[in-house]
DNA sequence: CAAATATTGTGAAAATTATCACAGCATCCA
DNA sequence: TGGATGCTGTGATAATTTTCACAATATTTG
C-alpha cells in the first residue's frame, strides 16, 4: 500500500532483478505481462512479486496484468535510475581496470568518472579516458565532480582507510570489493562483492552434497560413525 | 545440535565471514575469542554466532570462548576449504581476465585451471601460464582436470548456453558474473555476482535517503504533497 | 572452599519474510 | 445481458530467521 516503511533490502534486490527481466520482456515484443509469467521466467512467486510491488503502490490492472514498459518506468523510478550517478573507484590494480572497462557501468547510467590509487607509476596515467588522480585529491575530486557513490578495488589492509576517506567527504553509499570486514558510519549503505564468500559457499555445497552423496552409500557399509 | 538438517544459505555465507575474521584475529596473536567479541568486531550477534554455529556441533569452552585457531579448522572443514578445488573460466574478457589475474582465487584454494573462449584472435593465447581453448573443449577439459566449478563472465546473451554446457559435463558449482536471469537444473548450485543490482541498491538508497530528507523539510513548508 | 565472574549452547519468544487464498473488478464470449 | 474467466492487491496464515534469556559449567579471586 505504497507506504514507504522500511522495506526490506531483499525486496529492492528482488525489484532490481524485475526489472531487468522486464527489459528482456519488452525487448521480445511483449507489452503486457501477468506477475504469473514474470514469475515462472525469473523463478519468483506470483504472490511475491506483487507482495514485492504492492510496496510502493498499485501498478497492475486487474484481469490483465502490467504494463511491460510502464512497470518498468516505475521500478526504474524507485530504484533512482532514472537518472545518471557519478561513481569514483579507488583502485587501480586488476580489478580496478576490469571495473573501468567493463561497459556495463555506463549503461545502467553509473558513471566512473574518477579514479584514486596510491601507486606513484600509475597516477597520471590515463585509463579509458581518466586520469588516474592520487589518493589525496579523493575529497577535493568527489565534491567538484558530485560524485555519490564509490567503488573499492584496493587490498584488504587498506579498505578500511577508504571507507573512511569516502564517507568523511559525504559519500553515503559504497561498492566493496575487498575482502574484508569494514565498517561504515550510520546512514551510509554499504555493499560488499565477496567472492571469497561466494566460492566458498560453493565449496560448502559440493562438500555437503558429497558427503550426503557418500552418506547413503556408507550406510550399506557402515551404520554409525564418529566423523572426523 | 550438528544435525545437519536444511542449513540457511545465510548461515554458510555468515560461516564464511566469521572465517576471515578468526584468520585477521589469529595473526594478531589473540589466541581465544569470545563470541560477543568477534561479533563487535564483524557486526554480527554474539547469539547469532553461536546460533550458526550449533549448527554444527559445540567448538567453545564455557566460560572461556573459542579457541581461534581450533574454530578456524573447524569451520575450513565445515565450509570445504581445506583442501583444493579446480575452477575452470569461461569468458576471457576484461572480466575474465581480471579474475584470472586476481591472486585471491589461489590464495583461498580456488584455482582457476582452464579458460575458454569463442573469439578465435584468443584462442591459443597464454594467459598467467594458461593457454585460452576454444568453447568446444570444454567437456574434455572439465572431465581431464577434475574441474568442480565453473565462473561464468561472458556476456548475457550467451551465459545460459555456458552454463548448459557446464552443467551437462557434471559440473555441480556455478558462479555467474552474467547479469541474466540464468536457470540451472536441479542440484546444481549457482551464485550470482550481480553488479548492476548491486549499484542499483546503491542507488535506491541514495534516493530513499535524499528523498526522506527533502521530505522532513518540505513538512515545513508543505503539509501535503503528491510525490512526483 | 565459596562467591563472583565469564561465556557457552539452546529452548522459547519475537520479528521478519514468504505463501496462501480469495474478494473484487475487468474482460471476454455467447 | 449474464455467466465464465483471468488476474490484481491484500489480509490471514505459515515458515523462517533472529534475538532473548537463562541453566549449566568453567575459571578466578580471596
Amino acid at each position: 500500500m505504497s507506504d514507504k516503511r522500511k522495506i526490506a533490502e531483499a525486496v529492492i534486490t528482488r525489484l532490481s532483478i524485475y526489472n531487468r527481466a522486464l527489459g528482456e520482456i519488452g525487448k521480445e515484443g511483449l507489452e503486457i505481462i501477468s506477475s504469473d509469467e514474470l514469475g515462472n521466467r525469473i523463478g519468483y512467486s506470483a504472490a511475491q512479486i506483487r507482495k514485492d510491488l504492492s510496496c510502493f503502490g498499485e501498478f497492475g490492472e486487474v484481469g490483465k496484468g502490467y504494463f511491460v514498459q510502464d512497470l518498468r518506468d516505475v521500478i526504474s523510478h524507485i530504484l533512482g535510475v532514472d537518472r545518471k550517478w557519478n561513481v569514483a573507484l579507488a583502485g587501480a590494480g586488476h580489478l580496478g581496470s576490469a571495473l573501468l572497462a567493463y561497459p556495463g557501468f555506463k549503461q545502467w547510467g553509473f558513471n566512473i568518472v574518477a579514479v584514486f590509487d596510491n601507486d606513484l607509476a600509475k597516477i597520471g596515467k590515463k585509463w579509458e579516458s581518466i586520469v588516474i588522480q592520487d589518493i589525496s585529491e579523493l575529497a577535493k575530486t568527489v565534491k567538484e565532480q558530485d560524485i555519490r557513490i564509490g567503488a573499492i578495488a584496493v587490498p584488504p589492509q587498506v579498505s578500511q582507510e577508504i571507507v573512511d576517506m569516502f564517507t568523511s567527504c559525504g559519500i553515503r553509499a559504497i561498492l566493496n570489493f575487498a575482502t574484508a570486514s569494514i565498517t561504515v558510519p550510520e546512514g551510509v549503505k554499504l555493499r560488499n562483492v565477496d567472492l571469497a564468500t561466494e566460492l566458498e559457499c560453493l565449496s560448502y555445497f559440493l562438500t555437503n552434497e558429497a558427503e550426503v552423496r557418500s552418506e547413503v552409500l556408507g550406510k550399506i557399509k557402515n551404520s554409525s560413525g564418529e566423523g572426523g
